[in-house]
DNA sequence: TGTACATCAGTGAACGCGCGTTCACTGATGTAC
DNA sequence: TGTACATCAGTGAACGCGCGTTCACTGATGTAC
């Protein structure tokens, strides 16, 4: 069966470098996303040279160029969720400071890396699907625990009485919604009119929340 | 001087087609953008071939491959604009249904025309602005006319005593981020899983509307 | 322990392709006299 | 009204380039006996 053979290849794998080289063609092509701000900009080719390799190497480790972004969208939404996870640990567990604390990370990790928040969510990366080694499956779920983190926070908020929603569910997509809203246009834009208390503004509202929101 | 030689051209272009070539070209980059969803297809050839002409003939109405890109996010800006003038136009002068008019308009463009709607706002069409005849200007204020819109009825609900809104200024700039978050997403997604009153729920919600939102 | 061999990661050269851009051109449209 | 000429829109051929991908290869790493 092809099991064995495949595991037996995996298995050798750790022979020289294996999958080490994986990761190095990854974080060349997170590199180039963050320098050039251009996703067209991640050809086969460019991502090879700056990992220091010959451009036919990366068939070892990708079948093909838009798996390669895959990966780089893969990383990038771990990275995400690991701030999110941070900040909920962070805050501890008043709900008040836990929601204000995962929609800042929300917010803070689209501003400190625009190249990649905007390929998150540009949609732009993956090609027709057709000629192509992505499947479906491969897009659905990017987002789920990022969004999941997010509406625990809300729930909380709401279980305690600190939030007018009617419908968690609802309003947390709403309140998921806005961020994305607030952090992609920043992401997009090089100049973003918004006033300064905006970040505030937008959580106080879609999450919500009574009264003052200081504390 | 140069204005006069300018003018002169200009009138000499009524001679044969003149200028209905350039809308032809932008016509020609639009549909290829709906129709493939993918900005990076609207190559200077590829562009050339759908509108029938040759390659360099292009040259004569555009200085190079961004200026194409910027007249069709111009077209669409214009369109979008049009949209809500209509919507305004078409709800009368109570600011209720006017601000509903006018969020859904902007909403129905961007599910009508996902693929431009996420050119106009996606950033990715701009090139480095280095080697280009795009200035900074071409790119400013593009949206402009369509954010007073919304601003604009934004303004006569809370006149009228209709939104709970401390800051009109401020929140018609939550409000549109939040449209945009909403509009972008089911663009640059092949399933968007929002409950189903997702728009009208971050309408009342962000224009802090008070009370039932019908009629 | 020593040697012949299989495996594996990565390479260098080459391919065909579509791209943006240039150049000198063609032929129709209008103008001067 | 007729003719020579200038203008103008669009063309066809050609360029050099970077791209994704293929192929047969090299040489180091580990294995069998």
């Amino acid at each position: 069966m092809k099991t064995d053979e495949a595991t037996a290849t995996r298995a050798r794998n750790r022979r020289g470098e294996g999958g080490r080289l994986r990761d190095e063609i990854v974080e060349a092509a997170v590199e180039l996303l963050d320098e050039t701000g251009d996703e067209r900009a991640l050809t086969l080719r460019s991502i090879a040279r700056r990992a220091g390799i010959a451009a036919p190497s990366i068939y070892r480790h990708f079948p093909d160029q838009p798996a390669i972004m895959l990966a780089v969208v893969r990383s990038a939404f771990a990275e995400l969720n690991g701030a999110l996870r941070a900040a909920v640990a962070g805050a501890g567990e008043a709900p008040l400071p836990r929601i204000e604390a995962v929609c800042h990370a929300y917010l803070d990790f689209a501003r400190a890396h625009p190249q990649r928040y905007r390929t998150m969510f540009g949609g732009l990366w993956m090609p027709t699907l057709d000629d192509t080694s992505l499947t479906e499956e491969d897009l659905v779920g990017l987002g789920e625990e990022s969004f999941g983190i997010l509406a625990d926070a809300l729930g909380s908020c709401v279980a305690a009485g600190l939030s007018a929603s009617d419908d968690p569910a609802k309003d947390a997509v709403a309140l998921w919604l806005g961020l994305h809203g607030l952090a992609h246009q920043r992401a997009a834009t090089r100049v973003f009119p918004g006033p300064d208390d905006i970040d505030e503004r937008m959580i106080a509202t879609l999450a919500k929340l009574r009264g003052p929101v200081e504390g």
